[in-house]
DNA sequence: GCAAGTAGTTACCTTTTGGTAACCATTGAA
DNA sequence: TTCAATGGTTACCAAAAGGTAACTACTTGC
């Protein structure tokens, strides 16, 4: 069974149950760092995720009223996701993260050029 | 298809993919607030989680560096696991993660409280 | 009159995930 | 002699998640 994470006790379970899981994250550290998004636009920056995934991650975060969903009905239609004000509490927190996964990245780069520099200094 | 976390170019794809998914940053939250837990400890802080879904959780936070096992072979065995340096480095990214659930569980929490008071407001 | 463009939805099928129960080793205690 | 205790593993099965293709609506431009 996946998580009970509605029915509970602890707040971090609670809060993880709204935005854990594959793509959730990624797609409000998007949106914390921009106005707004439009649907294509979330499309084109997660290249890896289908239509079907990415509208039900967006309904999901819109329940739990994470993000607001502006839709314009221009032909064709014209749709805006922002986060709401609760959604944008986790900016600081998706900083962090993104702080921590750029020292991360940059450290693991720095080990995989090792065996480079070596054949530089060799030659 | 799962997110192919691997292969990739951002930072942030990269490190979600190694903390997210259900129980895992949960798991690194106990962990970041305790010297070590044994196996068994963590089963009983997470209820809901099975065995195997335990196991395979701390293999994978293993192979990714941000935990640490600890096997003594006494009779019958004993393993610890803690965070790794790098692990630790999470600490104040959930610290803040938690902070928000506090708070947001406190809101939900007199927001559904509303209703007894008026009632009792009634009487 | 047909295609394009946006933001989806739906059905169908496959893959992945997770639960459950059984089993493992080893030794001290009842 | 048999049970308990720890920290798992394995096989088998059910459920959930996700991919793909087809289809929707509506209007503008070719």
């Amino acid at each position: 069974m996946a998580p009970k994470h509605e029915s509970n006790q602890c707040p971090m379970e609670s809060i993880l149950g709204q935005i854990m899981g594959p793509w959730t994250p990624y797609i409000l550290w998007l949106l914390s760092n921009e106005e707004s998004l439009r649907f294509g636009q979330l499309s084109a920056l997660i290249p890896d995720i289908s239509a079907k995934v990415l509208t039900d991650r967006l309904r999901k975060l819109e329940a739990s009223g994470l993000v607001h969903r502006d839709y314009q009905p221009t032909v064709p239609p014209t749709v805006y996701y922002s986060l709401t004000d609760r959604g944008a509490e986790l900016h600081e927190v998706l900083q962090g993260l993104n702080e921590v996964a750029l020292r991360w990245d940059a450290e693991d780069r720095k080990k995989r050029l090792i065996p480079v520099t070596e054949i530089i200094a060799a030659e």
